[in-house]
DNA sequence: TAGATTGTTAATCGATTAACAATC
DNA sequence: TAGATTGTTAATCGATTAACAATC
């Protein structure tokens, strides 16, 4: 796998594995993706080589039939009898996510979250690339900022994006500023020609249709966990 | 606000806003609550009084014909002509999550994640409190782990859980430790008659009845950001 | 009163489930 | 062949939208 400072591949997927025509997988069936993923390489690593729909649900809390209606979508990969080829699906839904490629990503702002974001691996491991890092306080990471690094990543002085993202071949960057400054950055990725921006900042951004975004609210993930305890069945 | 320092009431709800029947609301349109609070909490502050439904719409990517629907469920809160009473707003939604009140919580691992959560404001402020934090290597925050604090929270080892966790009187745990740990302290934290947990170990667990979670995978929301950039419609 | 916006209905749309024939 | 499990259909269920009467 390329590091950081090798210039990698911009995204391009493989041709080897049976694709799913584009708008063909419904929008529920897609926020699902990933956790199969997630799963079937669980089992990939275990060294599982088919599971069945009733396995896979129990494990996700999905219904039996959920699954099959959702892996029939892939075709070829289920063996009437005998259940799914793990190592085929895993494939077949990298693919289908686009991320059986490699995307170059830059992280925005070097505050708590973003220090965080910097060292965890799972984004590696699914093969985001993170190439450069833009914090707006030079204080935070020493005076000399061309050599600093942070886990192998070049950090810089955000007032330098326009200068510098145009040469790292970067199709998404992760946005972990304060709430103030979110909007801004998105204007300016946006005139970059950025593709996708994963925003953790706790506010509505206005992006515009040549970008995609989706936001991670950690407040409001804890919210959705006190409604669910308020609204529990009674035990 | 209490501090983390003084014991807080146990969550109870406030009798004096319209209450909507537990499991009156719609799952779709309880996912979307922590969303509308948000962001009528920032019209709020702005000292905006009333708002209309096509104006949350426009900011929240929703059709205004969901926003009426959804908030009628709440009753009284929109005039015909006017608008919807934001203060009023607000006080019904976050009876309706049940953060109306205060919970506790603890964070359970203090890797990278859980360094960042330690010191993310947007807990605190929608009446999330951290009572303690437990980890499981020492080594990490000094020798005299009885003393150690990190923003004013106690730091214990997690070999203590048991003892401790009883005299906190935390309804829900943040759970930011390694993968291979999540699904034993699950266990220990259902024993102790925890009510809900906040997982971001990127694996499904197995979680009793007593117990209600919400996961967030972080990898998993980069890859939806990827699906979303392939499967954009064409510009 | 005239204009605006909510509350609510009916119609549409999409997602899930149950069931079973197909087939490994 | 017998048993098991998928793939797929039809039925059910729930969510969204469009439209407009009610009413501020």
């Amino acid at each position: 796998m390329n590091t950081p400072n090798t210039p990698p591949e911009p995204h391009l997927a493989t041709g080897d594995i049976p694709t799913v025509r584009a708008g063909t997988i419904p929008p529920a069936t897609a926020s699902r993706l990933g956790l199969y993923l997630r799963e079937l390489q669980h089992f990939l690593r275990g060294g599982t080589e088919t599971i069945k729909s009733t396995a896979l649900g129990r494990r996700l809390g999905l219904s039996d039939s959920q699954i099959r209606r959702d892996l029939a979508l892939f075709g070829e990969f289920g063996k009437r009898g005998v259940g799914y080829n793990v190592a085929g699906l895993v494939g077949a839904l990298r693919k289908a996510l686009g991320t059986d490629g490699q995307w170059n990503t830059v992280l925005i702002g070097l505050g708590n979250l973003g220090n965080a974001l910097v060292r965890y691996r799972g984004f590696q491991q699914q093969g985001f690339v993170l190439r450069a890092i833009f914090e707006a306080e030079a204080a935070k990471f020493g005076a000399n900022l061309t050599d600093t690094h942070i886990n192998g990543v070049p950090v810089y002085d955000v007032q330098r994006l326009e200068e510098l993202l145009p040469g790292l071949n970067v199709q998404m960057a992760i946005l972990a500023v304060p709430t103030t400054a979110a909007q801004g950055l998105v204007n300016r990725l946006a005139d970059l020609g950025i593709s996708g921006i994963l925003n953790f900042a706790p506010v509505s951004l206005s992006i515009p249709d040549s970008v995609q975004s989706v936001d991670v609210d950690l407040a409001v993930e804890l919210q959705r966990l006190a409604f669910a305890v308020v609204n529990a069945a009674p035990r």
